[in-house]
DNA sequence: CTAGTTGTTGTACATCGTTCAACAGAGGGA
DNA sequence: TCCCTCTGTTGAACGATGTACAACAACTAG
């Protein structure tokens, strides 16, 4: 039984093995994905998903924007159109602590999955990347002064997050404070806010 | 020529595979530190460093072990006892920045490095690991009101320098601002303890 | 009906961490 | 002195990984 030529097309495969790649990996991490239980899991030899997806990095990479979307759907129904700025900078805190929480293992593959090939990323991930971001950059621009404050701060309120969740998950803020990460993540926002609006931004 | 007995002590060989970890995590990665690498670089074989030192997850929490006392040193490098806390805060920040990038594949393992034993961490690895975090609760501590805010605070913002560092490592910051690594660690800190003076902290 | 293209596969290669069984040599008891 | 045990050391092997190669099956073009 070889050679069941286009039983389904490039695209079903890739969302096909993406399907599966989400699957294993939130059960059993990234060390869980391997090309060969992929394959077994679409029903297909290794090498088909080669052909119709790449290597190992593109099934990461595919993977991993899906995850993005996910966290971009996650942050959007946290927030209300009609909420205030500083409101909103907290709703975004509390999502992006409940979807680490809820999602941890996927989040851990998207953040710990470093690509054998150092060239640039594709356009769809970059887009899948930008996304979310786009969407806290709007969302937060009024609390600041200027386009290149607003820049300047929510890169440096988003890393904070992203820190606060990487060291979360792998058990080294336990070492610092009993508080818990959703607990830090507002501490975080709210003290960086009140800096901004204290008008001592030097 | 096999079994030279006591030829090297265990320690010493510790010494040597860590050094030797090292040497080639800094100039290869993560990916580069392989058992038989190791063993040919002190002039063992594999089994040698099993017997010595333990499997990879030892010889990896001995170079970050290593790397975080290096880190630690360079904290305390920058700073002076006579400074103002907050000019401290600003140079901590500052020192793990800079430690970050001129030791950024080190800086990496000791991020990025997952055991595969889920079990606890040595007592030597926690050590290690509290010194520098100790080190920088005892010096910012003045500039909080209580010892819970204080633990809190220095968390969050230990956490947030350290998602800052990740991301710019990893060059998911460009794609938010234009701005470097030391800059938004100073504008967080900074933005951070203008929060927490200025009283409007709830 | 034939030739070429393409999807699919089994097999193989290099490499990894780790384990096993055997060997070399030092130290202790008779 | 002899022997025995223990320990450091080793080559070889095991299972697993990502990936490449070459061959086979089936569909399409002429």
């Amino acid at each position: 039984m070889v050679a069941r030529r286009q039983e389904h097309s490039r695209e079903e495969m890739i969302a096909m093995v993406t399907a599966a790649a989400e699957d294993i990996g939130a059960r059993d991490g990234l060390a869980g994905i391997t090309m060969r239980r992929l394959a077994a899991a679409v029903g297909y030899a290794p090498n088909s998903i080669y052909h119709s997806v790449g290597d190992m990095d593109q099934v990461i990479l595919r993977l991993n924007a899906r995850t993005l979307d996910r966290l971009h759907r996650s942050l959007r129904r946290r927030t209300r159109p009609e909420m205030a700025p500083g409101d909103a900078a907290l709703a975004i805190a509390d999502g992006y602590m409940a979807f680490v929480r809820q999602n941890h293992r996927l989040w851990s593959i998207l953040v710990d999955y470093s690509r054998r090939d150092p060239g640039p990323l594709p356009d769809w991930y970059d887009a899948a990347l930008a996304r979310p971001l786009a969407f806290v950059g709007e969302t937060l621009a009024p609390l600041f002064a200027g386009v290149e404050d607003a820049r300047r701060s929510v890169a440096a309120l988003w890393a904070g997050l992203h820190g606060i969740a990487a060291l979360a998950l792998s058990g080294k803020l336990g070492l610092v404070t009993p508080d818990d990460a959703p607990t830090l993540a507002r501490l975080l926002v709210s003290r960086f806010l009140a800096g901004t609006t204290a008008g001592t931004g030097q």
